[in-house]
DNA sequence: TGACATTAGGACCGATCGGTCCTAATGTGT
DNA sequence: ACACATTAGGACCGATCGGTCCTAATGTCA
């Protein structure tokens, strides 16, 4: 059955944003996810590898569909959706405990020189949410001044909200976090016309 | 003697920071650093910890000697320093390829959440690195807006630029690595003075 | 040359790893 | 009741892990 899977997948995920990729065994993903043994885990996934994949592909979906989503509210000004999205990182953050960090950075951190495979995936899934960033950029073009590099700007947030994720979790202290996304915000800012900031003001 | 321990303590660092601490075995350690066999290694090191621990300051060490130097360099502007530092980590990972980024970060994912020993070194590592930045920022007061928290912006500082290497990592593209630290700069130029900036323009 | 600490060498241990093989139970449609 | 695919269960394999034990070399000072 595919609820099976989808247990297998869910225990797997978990054991994996905490304790990283090499460190989870099949064994502990069998006991977690409550199979009887070895082939009955094999019997879903063709190796510990297949595993790893359809976890990474579904804590991006789960990350598109709950954190991206933020970025795409059409009601809302986009600066102010990129800010509830920040905010929105920062909460989750906070509900970890700031352990575990970002599934993906953690991912990256542990497996980018290590396996190609996996290196590929995780650089699509920085891709995917940089698009994503820069079309909310691309969108709030005419509150921006001119010289806006969207592409850059978006790459520039990303990697400082997964430093600051990191930072956060080797400190286990969420105020490091906060601090950060207060700067980040503050740094949007800085592109914003004059004139738009006046009217936001008001 | 101590050169042994030194040719082990460099093979182990080199191996840690291409592959990580727990898939670089005591025997690659071994190979790579000469030794004759297990025991070889055990009598110079306790235990793979200590080992790991012991790589770690050394890591530091290194990166104060040669990195962190640039931030106390007497005779040159402090904000100067500042961007001559970040010149030079981008200039680091570009010759290492865009592999192995920074040792603190790669570890810092790697184990914070799971061996307590290491995170607190590594957030040590961090604090160290901070304060650093925060005294130079404290020097460069005089040309700074007045309202800036040296303390807040220093872990930016430091949280971008980890994110930055992971992602140029991840990319294995060096130039989102330039990017970043582009936009970096900027945004400390952001709180200097608008007198200063005009001094420094001249 | 002899006594003694340091350094080197290698066999070996128990535990754990990812993965395989074969069999038993449990559906499910006819 | 039948056949048949899916799901479950467990013994087992070779490789590798960190670490130990015991014994040779190799200094090094008297």
């Amino acid at each position: 059955m595919n609820t099976r899977r989808a247990q297998i997948l869910d225990a797997a995920a978990m054991l994996i944003s905490r304790q990283g990729f090499s460190a989870t065994s099949v064994e502990d993903v069998i006991r977690e996810s409550g199979l009887s043994g070895k082939s009955h885990f094999y019997h879903y996934f063709r190796s510990k590898e297949e595993l790893g994949y359809e976890v990474l592909d579904r804590q991006f979906e789960r990350f598109a569909e709950r954190g991206l989503a933020i970025l795409r509210e059409p009601m809302i000004d986009p600066l102010e959706r990129l800010h509830l999205f920040i905010d929105a990182l920062v909460a989750a953050q906070a509900e970890r405990g700031c352990q575990g960090g970002s599934p993906f950075g953690s991912l990256a951190a542990e497996l980018a020189d290590a396996h190609e495979g996996f290196r590929q995936r995780i650089a699509l899934v920085f891709e995917r949410w940089a698009n994503q960033i820069q079309s909310l950029l691309w969108e709030a073009r005419p509150y921006l001044v001119e010289d806006v590099d969207s592409g850059r700007l978006s790459r520039f947030i990303i990697a400082t909200l997964e430093g600051a994720l990191l930072m956060s979790r080797v400190k286990r202290d969420i105020s490091v976090l906060e601090g950060i996304a207060i700067d980040l915000k503050r740094f949007v800012g800085m592109h914003v016309r004059e004139q738009a900031r006046q009217a936001q003001a008001a």
